[in-house]
DNA sequence: TGCTACTGTGTATTGCATACACCGTAAAAA
DNA sequence: TTTTTACGGTGTATGCAATACACAGTAGCA
């Protein structure tokens, strides 16, 4: 089902013919094209879930009109994801949600996974505009972590799913694109700015695993005391276990003055890693010929 | 079932006593004690799960002796996810594999959830030692970050449930102290050891997620070839895209040498991340009195 | 006025985790 | 030794989730 052929939109053929011609003695360029021609390759059933993100699904005019928008339906799940976790977005309770039997779901999606890449991209949402303009590409980068962690705290069952396994939504994309701007200010290259990016969109995504496990224990319940019990129960027995020397002394060294909150100590290593970006930034505007540090 | 109780081990009920009678004046350093103490408030069903991780399995003495060790089952089943996945690990799968019924697992192991704590852990295995003593402090950070990452993407199953679910077992641990002490290293105080702890941490696991995503690839049968072109596929939309000009941009643009690769790119960001630590050690040591940069 | 693509329904199948009742075993208790 | 009893393993049954398949109603289009 589904068969029209979208052309690649805006790009006439000529242009892809010409690419081919050029052959490859030169080609350093990655076009559309190119991607086009690898397309080829791709397992079908991956491509598919691929292209329901991406294609917009205009309605073929015959038969009745659909219930329900494949919006309406990611929009139903996600809701229940929020509410009762992602355990309890089954098709049955969808479906029931949206006053449809299990079956209808899939007219909209071919099967769960599929689904389930709907519900993570809308999960993913769009990265919010700062209220206020920013000075610096620092303070931009810095803003777009701490927005993307909130982002996935206030949504923790997205982490219950392998974050980069293909395909990636349009959201995905969107919050790349947001922290690129910033990140070009610096005057780096194309190819450091995108060293920069997974360096920053790493960082800021491991280093929200805690607080995300945080957010999912309060979502299913639990009190933040609890969960402080809970995992310091695991932590805490480093002590006194001769295979854990130096963690149980980090864990139980005396603190001057109050300890960090989670949320400071996710910014402290922002800090951290933007200094070491900044540093490489100004080396390599007072050595603009010298890569490969 | 397993009721016993187990003492805390190697600290006698006096000192628990006198932590307790010590109050909350200058409770400064957290002790074994305040954690069990702490414990009682966990959900019992976590504790269990956390107690099978950590217990020492002693059988008592009645009865028949059990055909396999726990670590029996839990090697079988690692073997199943590295070969077909983690979704192959079905109880009837693992007991299959070991001559059982589906049933006989579940006197090892009180749920699925419980026996996934132990495959997870069993699965982050431990830390090497590097094979020639590393100099400074960096190159030993370097290393184990390499190492985990290997570690992640030698069995990407791992990365398909979520890392910070409590409970963490013993290997968990033993990760984390392997880094503490070249951090230590540098000579900064516990609190920022930690903080530096965590920002390893959380680039090495963030950071890592493409490798991941290439590696169960390749575990499912993908060569590397698609997976480039499946994962292009997405990001290609982006060219012509009126949404992600900045991306097209970064996508499309000429490279001036070879692209680097995967592993390259990763120890690049990693070598950002150090730098920054870096910076403020020497910081730190130059300016002693001065904290919360 | 049908034709036909398309929407939603109802039923059946399959695979999985797991509750429960049961049997034999072997160390502990008598 | 004999008896007790906790424990290892079996077999059957249940419930839930995804989903294949056949069917029924609907509404543009020829």
């Amino acid at each position: 089902m589904d068969k029209r052929k979208k052309q690649s939109p805006g790009i006439p053929n000529e242009r892809r013919e010409k690419a081919s011609r050029a052959g490859h003695q030169a080609k350093r360029v990655l076009t559309r094209d190119d991607i086009l021609d690898a397309s080829v390759r791709i397992d079908p059933d991956l491509r598919r879930r691929s292209e329901l993100l991406w294609e917009d699904r205009s309605r073929s005019t015959r038969g009745p009109k659909p219930g329900s928008t494949p919006d309406d339906v990611v929009q139903a799940a996600m809701q229940i994801a929020d509410e009762e976790g992602l355990a309890a977005v089954t098709m049955h309770a969808v479906a029931t949600k949206l006053g449809f039997t299990t079956m209808a779901l899939y007219r909209y999606f071919p099967n769960k996974e599929a689904f389930l890449d709907a519900i993570v991209d809308a999960g993913l949402g769009r990265p919010p505009r700062p209220s206020q303009p920013l000075g610096n590409w620092r303070d931009q980068v810095a803003h777009w972590a701490h927005a993307k962690r909130a982002m996935l705290c206030a949504r923790p069952w997205l982490a219950e799913l392998p974050f980069v396994a293909a395909p990636h939504g349009p959201n995905w994309l969107c919050w790349l694109e947001a922290v690129i701007d910033p990140l070009s200010d610096t005057g780096l290259n194309a190819a450091d700015v995108g060293e920069m990016l997974s360096v920053i969109d790493g960082y800021t995504r491991g280093a929200s695993d805690t607080a995300i496990s945080l957010a999912r224990a309060r979502a299913r319940g639990m009190s933040d005391e609890e969960w402080v019990a809970a995992v310091g129960a695991d932590l805490g027995r480093s002590i006194g276990d001769p295979r854990f020397p130096k963690f149980a002394a980090l864990l139980t060294a005396p603190s001057d003055g109050q300890p960090r909150t989670m949320d400071l100590s996710f910014d402290f290593g922002l800090q951290r890693v933007l200094d070491g970006i900044e540093l490489y930034v100004n080396k390599a505007k007072s050595a603009p010929g010298v890569w490969k540090c």
